[in-house]
DNA sequence: TATGTGACTTGAACGTGTTCAAAACTTTGC
DNA sequence: GCAAAGTTTTGAACACGTTCAAGTCACATA
């Protein structure tokens, strides 16, 4: 796996220059899109020389990364209020899908691109990748806080495999908003409700004694899908 | 939506230069993968200038796009025979399934990036995109003879929606693959083989009268999912 | 046969992400 | 205080996808 160049910064100034070079990029990104976002108007405008820029970030997918990241803990901190308070499961899953989308609203074009750039496997941005994993590993916590902190009771083989399914309901579901050229997105939020009523039905029905043979092989496909994701790239 | 330059060939030795680019870039795509085949490589080699590529092909992700409608040629063609001859639902799924793949096989690092370029939202190659329309309505058709080809008995809501399901299904393994390092793609076969096998119990499951409600609202959401693609980027 | 029209072809030029050798600066060891 | 080693910064240069004004060609029409 390829080391990040953030290796190199040993210096308070290394440490400025680094700073000021990612809110440049993160600005530049907000205002003018993935377009506009040149690695050479972002050098310019933070100053700095264009080689300077990839001193470091290794590409300019380093740099989108970063956004990445920002947009995600921005999702985190708007669903904690709630998971405090909710305890039904299904208002649990809707509240998070529905504070992601709106989240991301504002980046709507941008997220196309970047999706773009997250899709190639090789790209330390894909959701797959090794690179990821701490992020990934974040984004299914999250999930898991959704399911165990709600007041459903489930099965102990499904409940340790449901926060991965979600985590990949919720890519699915990115996947169609990045799609969804209606109005203000009203057809991923309906899917949304309707995709959330159903999977809490889901996994009522999967709960059920006489479907833990179907549940479990089921949970067994995942975990093997699961095991597989993290020895990608390795 | 872009007009294809396709258009504007007009003449037979422009029908021919157009021929000789694209096999040019085939090739090369097939021997040097995504990296060696850029576009100064393809028309140095079709003798032709740099120019002459772009007057044919509006951009490289079109002359691609040529490449991935070859691939799937390629898999209806080996799939054919079997489907004539089996009826089984669940061996024609793992068929047609494991001829993907095997169809797919040569190809896995170009196909990345390939799936990095159909990622975007606004990219022809996007198996979303109005472009795409008639390569993925021919996929689609491709399950539904899976399924009404097969001696299974399925409701009819049900047998109305299905063919899209596998289409997403598919979808899926592809990606999987895409991402699947492990030698001879071992896992992305074992995935097929037990995800067909699950894909298989639900149905039966589905087909149950008692799951109706449950079946209906699945539907109705692949059905309102569906339609926003085919709306998606008009 | 001349010539004009439209199809095709050319290659220089642009802007992009990225690389790299060299310069400038900063810290360390004495 | 100074040389050496390490760190950061620079900007020219590269290869790429893409564009475009200008050129060449084939053929229908006068």
């Amino acid at each position: 796996m390829t080391k990040g160049r953030t290796g190199l910064v040993k210096t308070d100034k290394g440490q400025q220059t680094r700073a000021a070079i990612l809110k440049t990029a993160l600005d530049i990104f907000r205002e003018q899109g993935y377009e506009g976002a040149t690695m050479r108007a972002i050098a310019e405008r933070a100053g700095v020389a264009l080689g300077n820029a990839y001193y470091y970030f290794h590409s300019k997918e380093h740099l989108i990364q970063a956004f990445y990241v920002e947009l995600h803990d921005e999702h985190l901190a708007s669903c904690a209020p709630l998971l405090e308070r909710e305890g039904d499961l299904k208002a649990r899953l809707l509240a998070v899908m529905r504070a992601m989308i709106k989240t991301l609203e504002p980046y709507h074009q941008f997220a196309g691109k970047l999706f773009k750039i997250a899709a190639d496997p090789h790209s330390p941005l894909n959701p797959f990748s090794d690179e990821s994993d701490p992020a990934r590993r974040q984004s299914i916590d999250l999930f898991r806080e959704v399911v165990a902190g709600s007041s459903a009771r489930i099965p102990k083989d499904l409940m340790l495999e449901l926060p991965y399914m979600l985590w990949l309901y919720h890519m699915g579901i990115v996947l169609f908003w990045i799609h969804d050229s209606s109005s203000r997105h009203a057809r991923t939020y309906r899917l949304i409700d309707r995709s959330v009523e159903i999977i809490d039905k889901l996994i009522r029905v999967a709960s059920n004694p006489l479907m833990s043979r179907l549940r479990k092989s089921a949970i067994r496909l995942m975990a093997e899908l699961r095991e597989d994701v993290s020895l990608v790239e390795s």
